[in-house]
DNA sequence: TTTGTTTGTGAAAATGATTTCATACAAAGA
DNA sequence: TCTTTGTATGAAATCATTTTCACAAACAAA
């Protein structure tokens, strides 16, 4: 079923056709032998045909590092639930946490393949940068702040000052943290330096060699405490980058006899079905990944309707979870 | 830059830079100068015009129920790495387990928006069998078994009953079940059944009021635990139907002060991070998740390229992971 | 020499919509 | 009365490609 065949059914001229579902000039009495021949034959206009001519794919590309992750799923769930109130169908691309990947799918999608780009980012590099300024299609990067450019990020700087400042209050001196690269600056950096500033303002000094850095894995958390344990066997606390990693360093400690929340403090991040689980339950901080994805859409979606508008940098909150109380 | 601007930089016809791109007769004098414009231009063809005059979008939809779910972020996994490698993209649909926006979705994919559909099913509703049947596009359902209909899924039930017959084994005769519902033949059904037959082919009644049926969430297990523990305050050994409902049952049994391990053995399915990592780590069955998404894809695109091929249903086995040995 | 096959070519049709344009009528405003 | 404005219409152009078609040339087989 084409336009003009149902043109020709109502007795109408295609571009009637065209009016009727584009809210056109349009008769009452057209409108409503359209209607009812549309109806009658379930006539959809094709998708393909209308992107060719108008240039909207309504379509939304999606970078993610990695799917199966507990906080990339809450950010894409808050995505698809603003993409699709709106028309909007998204099409996702896993980087598998390879940059080169991140830069192909970035050209991929700024061949009109779909109309914005929301990306999920862990590491900036200069390249990605780059291309992020000149990409013909918007783009709203999403945890990670870059200034100048849309992006809705969190707090994790002062989530982790919290949280520092919490084991502190406890009455912990003994102070670890296992985090991950510096690279990436949301995860990596501004966390660790959440960690280190906490300490600096209780007037502690950051133990040598008491901070490491490894990957996102329970394996990682679990390496790198064995590593830490060596060196400081009398640590009473361990801040952690993430959930995954706290557990790997909490096997480890228990392994070593540990009693966690009570030798040892653990806090990981991200309030994850497994934070809850294990045992003891992790202290952790909440991010607000769902609200994220959303606000992510909304502003993509805008930058779609609007053309340019003034960048937008969003920073949410944080909330924490405290299991040691 | 399009086609016959390049065909005219070239100069030759429109028609001769198509060839070019599609392997068509070009003599090698022309395939050169053609070869070198482009290069120098940067050109690529417009995928929406390819697909309007072609039919073919290059795009595969897949339809997942929810996303925050280790099992499908390994699926999704295993199909975005064999769709890659094809040139084919990814259109994700989450249906939040909500069986009208399944239909929904498949109505929107059958509108020509894809090439070929991939359903990680749960429940298997009528209007769902029929909408497959019916069509366009080639589907392939993920996780389930319908027959007739080309499909990759798990061995539920001789998964659970090996896990059942372990369970017996190690001398447990008061045994309880946690499942879902039976309106998802392959985790609800298939896996109750291999529970009963398991017990049933040692000889063992199964208990009335012994299996308790809840919802995929960890909060689910602990409220079915709970109900359970009331009727069977001598319970030895709980068999699940996922990871997340045993770690619930966990949280129930550990309050009313039970040893996991030795007053009651808990196992779980999926093989997830979370099975690994609570304590005791759950005795689990590992499914080929990737896999089922890497042979979906395969399978998808072979009924693509091939038009219709014989209906193959494809069983893949599992492995258990015991963790009381 | 004729016939058939393979290779090569560009003009033009086709894909299925939206949008521009030219045109027309009626109502409102000056 | 004359001009403007809003509503309404369909023919035709447009979007960027692939595909069909008609036609040639080259070469082999009969």
């Amino acid at each position: 079923m084409t336009i003009s065949e149902i043109a020709k059914l109502a007795g109408v001229s295609s571009a009637a056709v065209s009016r009727y579902f584009n809210n056109g000039y349009i008769s009452e009495e057209k409108r409503e032998a359209i209607r009812k021949v549309v109806e009658d034959t379930g006539y959809r206009p094709s998708l393909q045909a209308q992107t060719l001519r108008t240039k909207r794919t309504k379509m939304i590309g999606v970078i993610v590092p990695k799917i199966d992750s507990s906080s990339v799923g809450r950010v894409v769930a808050g995505i698809t639930s603003v993409l699709e109130k709106n028309g909007y169908r998204l099409l996702l691309a896993v980087s598998e946490q390879n940059s080169q990947k991140e830069l192909e799918y970035f050209t991929v999608f700024d061949d009109k393949q779909v109309d914005g780009v929301i990306l999920l980012a862990t590491v900036l590099s200069v390249a990605l940068k780059k291309k992020i300024k000149q990409l013909s299609v918007p783009v709203v990067l999403t945890g990670q702040h870059l200034s100048g450019c849309n992006c809705v990020y969190h707090d994790d700087y002062h989530a982790v000052y919290d949280v520092t400042e919490l084991v502190l209050s406890k009455g912990r001196r003994n102070i670890c943290y296992i985090g991950v690269t510096n690279h990436d600056r949301a995860v990596g950096a501004e966390r660790l330096r959440g960690f280190q500033d906490a300490l600096a303002a209780a007037g502690m000094p950051v133990l040598e060699g008491s901070t490491e850095t490894g990957g996102f894995t329970v394996a990682s958390g679990y390496e790198k405490m064995k590593e830490l344990y060596k060196k400081y066997p009398d640590v009473d606390a361990v801040i952690c980058a993430t959930d995954k990693i706290a557990v790997g360093a909490m096997q480890y400690l228990k392994q070593q006899g540990k009693k966690i929340g009570e030798d040892v403090l653990l806090t990981g991040q991200g309030d994850s079905v497994l934070a809850a689980n294990v045992s003891p339950a992790l202290t952790t901080i909440h991010y607000y990944y769902e609200e994220s994805g959303r606000k992510s859409a909304q502003m993509i979606l805008e930058l779609i309707a609007k053309g340019t508008i003034a960048v937008r940098e969003i920073k949410l909150g944080y909330e924490l979870v405290d299991t040691y109380q």
